[in-house]
DNA sequence: ATATTAAATGAGAATGATTATCAATATCAA
DNA sequence: TTGATATTGATAATCATTCTCATTTAATAT
């Protein structure tokens, strides 16, 4: 089965309808390795679809957040950034942030260790909690090499 | 030597004053144990200090941050939240957050473990990206109790 | 204590990201 | 096709945050 009927099926479990607008924002998120604000994406857009409104991209990105197939996030400079999530588990990866000109870095060296301590975390604080967790951020900041 | 005392050096330092609307917002984050807003900490202020300005407390929050005071939060709701930054050890925590309802919880404990992974991926993540790391965060996501 | 200087304040305007509104389209099922 | 519903794009509205500027305050030198 093809990635995009998987995402077809997705949408209509969601009862929603993929349609032109959201898979040429989803297949720009797919291809992109950097986290877009809406502003980016609707201006990365505008050679392939250049009728696209802004409104559709802040409503799109927001959807699929909410189907959990992009990530939102938020580095504290005013505007949300959102980085599709692969489904690939070797492309699994957390975000090391410049406090200073807000350049993130994504890494994923280092997390072998990790996973048994986050899936450990989770099963303790969901019991703790009494929640149903998702997922997780890990995000370490500092200043970058051009910012030093 | 009093805490007060402690900070008041902190700001000569930043050559900066701890004038009177600082040291209101300071002792309210400090006693605070929300992760608050600018428009809460305002509102919170009219009685202890009726004619401060919301100006104020955004450069204040914003002053209290860089110089390391505060911790800044965004949880993606639009608003940055602020949080008094403990040097107590044993208050070092990270954050369980409903994505449905926003509420925040505080959780300090199985971080033991976490304490030497974090400090050793702080050490190579260091010196592969050349980064001055300053600080981290860990925070998981999920639907609260409430929420469910 | 007073004058001098720079930093800080508060009010309000300006900005910028995000959301809401709404009439026009597009999609799906029958 | 037709009707019912979801989606779109343009634009206006909202909301958090930042900027501006005249006034006040704090620290220092006189």
């Amino acid at each position: 089965m093809s990635g995009s009927r998987i995402l077809k099926l997705r949408f209509e479990g969601h009862a929603s309808r993929l349609t032109a607008p959201r898979e040429a924002i989803l297949e720009l998120l797919s291809r992109s390795s950097k986290h877009m604000s809406a502003k980016e994406t609707y201006a990365s857009l505008h050679g392939s679809y250049p009728g696209i409104g802004l409104s559709t991209v802040y409503r799109t990105l927001d959807l699929l957040a909410r189907m959990g197939i992009v990530t939102k996030l938020a580095i504290g400079d005013g505007q949300s950034r959102y980085e599709f999530k692969s489904k690939e588990k070797d492309e699994h990866h957390h975000h090391l942030i410049c406090t200073n000109c807000g350049k993130i870095i994504n890494y994923s060296e280092f997390l072998d260790e990790e996973l048994g301590l986050v899936k450990k975390t989770e099963e303790r604080l969901a019991k703790k909690y009494n929640f149903i967790i998702q997922d997780h951020n890990i995000e370490f900041l500092g200043i970058c090499e051009k910012c030093k």
